[in-house]
DNA sequence: TAGGAGTAGTCATATCACTGACTATGCGAC
DNA sequence: GTCGCATAGTCAGTGATATGACTACTCCTA
């Protein structure tokens, strides 16, 4: 009951094909939520099925047709539901962490190579949200667009995102420093 | 291969039974992983076959029999492995996100409750992660601790799982505050 | 004129994660 | 004396998520 509703709040920015779904998903969900264009497609014709979105084929000449879709009011209606329901805590889920939680008995070297690799990526995902933020507040300042900006929600989500990002730099950085000094590599 | 390994990495403690499993992951992984006992158990069924843990019987008079699990060598050289295998990094995933995505284009007040409750939820799972800080570091400062003490795997796993709580507490604050300046609720 | 990249979408299968309902036993509280 | 809780574990099933292999068309480039 989760990717089904972060596909309907997608779809609220407008109108989108599956192929456009899964760009959007790249750039504006995979934030919170990552799925593949086969999972996005096939949540796409459930929620047709089911009326909370409607479609509409679309006829291109230099390209192959699509299909095009919005949420009906049915779909408004889910979403409204499932904010009501009340959501329940996940955790963190990193394969590294269950790495790092393993490594006083283990070679520490490959565990302090990927932390420092995910230093990396942290930092330049923190940069691909810099610009994502800018790129929606537009002219304004934070704190104006926070005040007045209309759909604030994608900025919110997407602040959370450069935090956890943020923490995830910072840790990795950290704790392959700290590895690194007690356990001196051969070399 | 995901839970597997968690698994294998909180075996590395010592002995353990299924249910005490249940605890451990209870206590300690839920910090980044979370399993129901259904699954631990079917897990470690898993692993035994596969020859990764080794189980024994024992046989208690005044409670049920148990089964107590230990890492093979085969399951260090697969956590070994494990280590050396490039992780993937994941998202939040996070059905609360998906709600504040959409909050633009829906009823607020229920978003907003529900970040204040998560809010609350959040702050207390810092002190839990506070004072199991503390345990896990004994009588050492945490400088000291980090330096020299045996297993900072879970010290630092743990740190991890603090600044994240610590980081959604902050968000969920600033969120429902602003969501709440922008639509004075009725009343 | 062949090859690659981009657009648009489908099918089948596997694995993961989770839910709910169950069986037993012993201990302590009421 | 039975009710509930802690210990210890099993079974069956479902929904969510991920993987891989496909089709088909157009435009651009080498």
């Amino acid at each position: 009951m989760a990717l089904r509703h972060a596909v309907l709040a997608a779809l609220l920015d407008g109108e989108y094909s599956g192929y456009q779904l899964a760009k959007v998903f790249d750039v504006s969900l995979a934030n919170f939520w990552y799925a593949v264009p086969q999972q996005l497609y096939a949540e796409l014709a459930k929620l047709e099925r089911e009326g909370l979105i409607a479609g509409r084929q679309v006829i291109q000449h230099d390209r192959p047709n699509k299909r095009l879709f919005t949420v009906t009011d049915a779909g408004l209606a889910e979403l409204a539901a499932f904010t009501a329901t009340p959501s329940k805590p996940t955790s963190i889920r990193e394969d590294l962490l269950v790495m790092v939680q393993a490594v006083d008995r283990l070679d520490p070297a490959p565990v302090i190579a990927q932390l420092e690799e995910r230093a990396v990526a942290a930092a330049a995902k923190v940069e691909i949200f810099d610009r994502m933020l800018r790129r929606l507040r537009g002219e304004l300042d934070e704190e104006t667009f926070l005040r007045e900006g209309d759909r604030i929600g994608p900025y919110l989500t997407c602040l959370r995102g450069r935090r956890f990002e943020q923490e995830n730099r910072t840790w990795c950085e950290q704790a392959a420093a700290l590895l690194r000094a007690r356990a001196p590599l051969p070399g």
